[in-house]
DNA sequence: CATCACTTGCGTATCAGTGGGCAGGTACCT
DNA sequence: AGGTACCTGCCCACTGATACGCAAGTGATG
């Protein structure tokens, strides 16, 4: 799964790029349209920045979609709706307007990559995690012991994160880029609320344990014998 | 997945085109309805407009069922009651009246492909969902409990859309996408007021239960084991 | 004139985020 | 090693914001 990445502005790059790796995908990450279009491919995806410093971001829209069908997502600072409906109409597949989180990124790249192979055999139930914890990503519900989990949205998007990878240490910092926006910095102890949250749903079939000064770390129960 | 397009509207055409390539179909273009008969084939799919300016769209269906079975989803910009039912008795498959989102178009092509398949054309039957519901996409109808419901063309479409992977949760921007428009933005409150007569005339029969922030998922009344 | 799509407005429920207090672990100092 | 002060994470309760549901009104269309 390939990515190019046009953004000339390097902390966004950089925290797409890692979150972007981190969920299976190779990116290549240039700063200019120029770039951008000399860059062989071919790609599965593009993500372009409009707010290039040397070419119209339009422009290379245009000149991308000139040239192939590669799928491309719109990346724009400005979320107004005529940039939105200009970058559309020029032949973007999707538009999302920052702040945004790598996570949101993350489920437009597959929803635009679905459309090309709709039947995708990942298209198959619900994960299981253990032999409590079912989590199903198309209805976006969670079943506990076969009874469905009220989760709400924000721990619902939170669980999501964590189950990517069991068993894996996330920093704070990679959870909020991920669930909450990219770039995030402040307080993260809203993190905690919803950990405790989880952590009292789903007593018995998850655990998340705190790394000081780090993150957390989800382990499914019974998962390592 | 070969599809023959007969519009002769062109921003409709391009804008359908380009979409359907982005599915990955690939789409061969005509504009009149000679054109049509003329073109060689095997399609998977035929999109008919009955708009044409040469031929009445009806003589065009009509000839190319006589000609085959290749299945046929008619576009028309007008969606009385009528047309449906003449479109659909003279052997089309499906019917979309303007204006329609292209993901809508391409549900209704997949969902025709996938009850064409597995060639049983005694019974192209209405589906059905539980027990008490049924969704007759061929003559556009739907019956609780037998009874036909009295369904607005909008309804009709939501619910259509809705019914085609019961159980998924559905953005609000997926839905009005697909049931209004390509490209939608802006407020979608109307999606609420459609979504709740749904619900009315259909009680019992299926939930349409909102998740927050992001859309609705529509479920079948006793469905869940 | 009837139907339908869409808007508006209000009541209500839910949720994200915050702050205070507590507990357990950590580091530092003696 | 022992004691202590601090820091981090955890729990609880509160609040402002916001999304949803529905009923009623408006305007367009045939």
């Amino acid at each position: 799964m390939h990515v190019l990445l046009v953004e000339d502005d390097e902390p966004v790059a950089e925290s797409l790029r890692r979150g972007l790796k981190r969920y299976g995908f190779e990116v290549d990450w240039v700063t200019t349209g120029a770039a951008a279009l000399a860059h062989p491919g071919p790609y599965d995806v593009v993500l372009l920045d409009l707010g290039l410093p040397d070419t119209d971001g339009l422009d290379v829209c245009k000149a991308l979609r000139g040239r192939g069908d590669v799928p491309i997502i719109v990346i724009s600072a400005r979320s107004d709706e005529t940039d939105r409906v200009v970058g559309l109409e020029l032949g973007a597949d999707d538009y999302v307007s920052k702040p945004f989180g790598v996570r949101e990124v993350i489920a437009r790249i597959r929803a635009v990559m679905r459309r090309v192979r709709p039947r995708t055999p990942a298209d198959a139930g619900p994960d299981r995690y253990g032999t409590r914890l079912t989590v199903d990503r198309k209805a976006a519900r969670v079943h506990l012991d076969g009874a469905e989990v009220a989760l709400a949205p924000k721990e619902y998007d939170l669980l999501a994160f964590l189950t990517e990878e069991p068993g894996a240490l996330m920093s704070r910092e990679q959870i909020m880029e991920a669930v909450w926006d990219a770039n995030w910095f402040g307080p993260t102890k809203t993190l905690d609320v919803h950990v405790a949250a989880l952590r009292r749903k789903l007593a018995g079939a998850i655990t998340i344990e705190a790394v000081r000064g780090v993150g957390f770390r989800l382990e499914v129960a019974g998962d390592t014998p």
